[in-house]
RNA sequence: GCCGGGGUGGCGAAACUGGUAGACGCAUCGGACUUAAAAUCCGAAGGGGUCCAUCCCCGUGUGGGUUCGAAUCCCACCCCCGGCACCA
């Protein structure tokens, strides 16, 4: 009797006795790094949605290591960072009694789950071990001059007084108390992404990923070409004229310039104050307050908000018509893109059409489909103040009217051209824009890697000398943010305090933590060197182990963490210390598990907690189970009784196993079972591969199915090969019926992964569909390979075919081999 | 609004390069075993029609198109899910 309780903890317990899962990472032959990951070690435990994850990463590697790799396949703890934090504070335990005791939940539930887990070398952020070298990185990166200290916009709780991530920022009302979140301006470190933004562009034309990945990440990094033009300030405002002074714009479309009708500032944009004509001064400064204290989420999240803004009094010169541009202020241009300024182009931008109706502003009409100019009509005469109501939309086909010179150009050679002549006179270059942004850092929060640099009033920012790392994370009893936007480490005087590293005068040492991503986006590189302390990572075990072979996970981490990881590989390539620039060659996201065709969540009370269903059905069921019910990159729907077939499955498959030991036959004696067989290992073998795990289960499904048909008792060759195959899925039911069988154990050691024989595939006979213009209208036996002429005078026989064929005339005859026969009659 | 992904039986899903739509499984129904039930085994099954056949019609979100032949390719549209969101 199959009884998985029996089995799965002895296996379990076998393989960490016997080193199972943990490779030699010096004498590996074919190493393999099976990266899944890593999880965020939650109060509640293993959630499904990790396990789902995990299962279809370790059945990949499963597969590798049967087939001949040496797998290396760890885990570790993503345990730093604000969810730990909030959690802490709300159950009111201090995070480094917490996190420990939630690590050891973990682990105790995945090694229920019967993964390939090497437990000799698991990562734990939190470990000063760890973050010692989290810390080295950034210095490094401080000494490349990639991290750098500029101000930057926090949300800010003016109730709790304290800094919010944006996930605390509901609606723009803080979480905890409901009060309107404001922006505020903090001075935080930063990593220079940006400089990378076109490396990390480029290389996705080659790395392979799923698609949908590299999609999310040229969208996030969201390169636009367009120009940068100079508007000169004409004085209006203050008298300005001539001092050289000039707004920088960029636009991705300047063959629109002659359309420009005013231009736009950010209200945070440094040119404002000097703009602002004296009698709008008031205005002017009402705005700008009010700007700065509507929450950034809020005015993104808002649909059709009404534009708002105020005219500053100040005009500024169009390059291309010689006119003066009243300039605005307005929220809707964000002083983090492009210049923090625009040339508002109402005729063709909504955006600006919006603004421009909303205050009166006049709109021309600057460029026209090519279909919609009207006969013989100069295009220098088209368009312009009369469309004033008419926003007219980009259409492909598009030419330039109504601007002067380059009227009658085609859209795109007219920006070229245009921003050639601006540049002539100095006005204009062409320019790529990214929309990344650097990368903010900083933290001010408790619990989190302190970021290693030292002030000091004569030297300003220094690095910790790398000999004094790691900065300990201090306890420090009261954790919670505080009242000034401060880390609570400020409250630690000790820690506080610090000797200048270069002149040794009293300094004052950073007390933000650095951001969790900074964690998670070196952690695979740790893995095969977590016993040395003297470096992060060994270069021969570098060198053998990475870039990652193949790493699997969610989609919710397509931008972020992948982003931030290749960045950080990048700048560690350049400085010498890897010999890869790209950390994960191959990807793979996973999908989303739902439940009963609804989203998992607590407050639904449709939580899969996978305790509860190993204990009932055991770990190998839930795994297959997990990976039958749709296919793994799509994700499905958890529902419990699909449970059943699985564990049907596994049970037929032990009933048949040990029957055929017991028999103890040998060889094949039915070709029908043997085909199946070649069959099962072309499709399993393939499917396994590219990840389609419910086919692959099907597959043996199907194959069994065979072996069973009539009653029959498999011969042990017939079994074996199954066996194995099923492994990757249910490894503790395969290492079991492997013994039965006579196997060495481990399986994962010892078995080869079966082969197919094509030649074995093919069948004397075919079963062909014939068609009697495209409509099916019967089905014959041929040999293989049958000629035209053969399968037509068969397919003529038939009854069906012959009453369809009565008084009309073959006009066509479409065969292919072996796949079907076409008669087209009139 | 933009960018992805998807829409196929009662349900989860398969379908190679356009070539017998619905593999595999769940649930269901019928039968066997059983005092009975569970479990197990065998069998049926997309919908409809009918002269009950080895037949016919309809059928992969909707409408059109290409083709001897379309779930698959093209055009237009509808709906669902996820992400981004005033990015100039």
């Amino acid at each position: 009797m199959y009884d998985p309780s029996a089995i799965e903890l002895r296996w379990q317990t076998w393989w960490e006795e016997n080193g199972t899962n943990e490779p030699d990472l010096d004498a590996a032959a074919r190493p393999f790094l099976n990266l899944m990951m890593y999880p965020y070690p939650s109060a509640e435990g293993l959630h499904v949605g990790n396990l789902y994850a995990f299962t279809g990463a370790d059945i990949y590697g499963r597969f590798r290591r049967l087939r001949g790799d040496d797998v290396f396949e760890p885990i570790g703890y993503d345990a730093f960072g604000i969810h730990s934090e909030n959690h802490a504070l709300k159950v009111d335990t201090h995070p480094m009694e917490l996190i420990p005791s939630n690590i050891r939940n973990f682990e105790r539930m995945l090694r229920g789950a019967g993964l390939m887990t090497d437990w000799s070398r698991t990562v734990d952020t939190t470990d000063p071990r760890y973050y010692k070298w989290t810390q080295w990185i950034f210095i490094q990166l401080f000494k490349a001059g990639l991290a750098e200290k500029k101000e930057a916009a926090v949300n800010w709780c003016p109730k709790d007084q304290t800094v919010l991530a944006n996930e605390q920022v509901i609606a723009g009302l803080c979480e905890r108390c409901d009060t309107a979140v404001e922006q505020r301006m903090l001075s935080q470190w930063f990593f220079r992404i940006t400089d990378y933004a076109q490396r990390l562009l480029d290389n996705l034309d080659w790395i392979d990923w799923s698609d949908t990945t590299k999609t999310a990440q040229r969208n996030w990094i969201g390169r636009s070409e367009g120009a940068r033009l100079h508007f000169p300030l004409s004085g209006a405002g203050d008298g300005a004229e001539g001092a050289g002074d000039r707004i920088e714009v960029f636009t991705t479309r300047p063959d629109t310039l002659f359309g420009a009708t005013f231009m736009v500032l950010a209200p945070e944009h440094p040119l404002v104050g000097r703009l602002t004509a004296d009698e709008r001064r008031a205005d002017v400064e009402a705005y700008v307050r009010a700007a700065a204290t509507v929450d950034l989420v809020e005015r993104q999240k808002t649909d059709d908000r009404e534009k708002t803004g105020v005219f500053t009094g100040g005009y500024a010169r169009n390059p291309a018509t010689g006119e003066d541009l009243p300039v605005w202020i307005a929220d809707y241009v964000l002083m983090d893109y492009g210049t923090g300024a625009i040339m508002a182009v109402p005729g063709h931008d909504q955006r600006d059409f919006d603004f421009a109706r909303q205050f009166g502003l006049s709109i021309v009409q600057v460029v026209c489909s090519r279909a919609a100019l009207p006969e013989g009509a100069d295009p220098a005469d088209v368009g312009g103040v009369e469309a004033e109501t008419a926003f007219v939309e980009h259409t492909a086909d598009e030419i330039l009217v109504n601007s002067g010179r380059f009227s009658g150009m085609e859209a795109d050679a007219g920006g070229r051209a245009m921003t050639e002549w601006l540049a002539e006179r100095g006005l204009a270059a062409a320019e790529v824009n990214y929309r990344l942004h650097d990368w903010c850092i900083s933290r001010q929060r408790y619990w989190g890697p302190p970021i290693p640099i030292i002030y000091c009033d004569d030297c300003g920012p220094q690095a910790v000398p790398e000999e004094d790392l790691p900065v300990v994370l201090p306890y420090v009893e009261d954790f919670r943010p505080t009242a000034t936007g401060v880390s609570p480490l400020a409250r630690d005087p000790a820690f506080h305090a610090a000797a200048c590293p270069a002149c040794g005068a009293n300094a004052r040492r950073e007390t933000d933590v650095s951001d969790t991503f900074l964690d998670s986006g070196w952690y695979f590189l740790r893995y095969p060197s977590t016993e040395f302390d003297d470096r992060p990572f060994d270069p021969a075990r570098m060198r053998k182990w990475l870039p990652v072979s193949s790493y699997i996970g969610g989609e919710e981490h397509s931008v972020l963490h992948l982003l931030y990881s290749r960045f950080l590989t990048m700048v560690l390539h350049d400085l010498g210390h890897l010999e890869f620039e790209e950390p994960y060659h191959r990807f793979r996201k996973h999908g989303l598990l739902i439940r009963d065709g609804a989203k998992i969540s607590k407050s639904r009370g449709n939580v899969i907690l996978p305790d509860e269903y190993i204990a009932r059905f055991g770990a190998d069921t839930f795994r297959m189970y997990l990976m039958f019910l749709g296919p793994f990159q799509r994700g499905g729907d958890f529902r419990d009784s699909g449970l059943a077939g699985p564990q049907r499955f596994l049970k037929k498959v032990w009933d048949s196993v040990t029957a055929a030991a017991e028999a103890g036959r040998t060889g094949f004696d039915d070709p029908g079972v043997e085909r199946a067989l070649h069959a099962g290992i072309k499709q399993i073998s393939e499917d396994l591969e590219a990840l389609s795990y419910n086919t692959a289960v099907a597959a043996a499904m199907d194959y069994l199915n065979t072996l069973r048909a009539g009653g029959r008792t498999a011969s042990v060759d017939e079994v074996r090969p199954l066996v194995i195959m099923i492994a990757p899925v249910a490894p503790h039911i395969a290492e079991e019926l492997w013994v039965r069988l006579g196997g060495e154990s481990s399986i994962f050691d010892h078995a080869e992964w079966p082969a197919w024989d094509e030649s074995k595939l093919v069948v004397d006979e075919v079963e062909l569909p014939v068609q009697v213009n495209g409509r099916l209208r019967a089905t014959i036996r041929v040999a293989r390979g049958a000629p035209e002429d053969v399968v037509r005078e068969a397919a003529l026989a038939e009854a069906n075919v012959i009453r369809r064929l009565d008084g009309v005339a073959i006009r066509k005859v479409i065969h292919v081999p072996d796949r079907m026969l076409n008669l087209v009659v009139s």
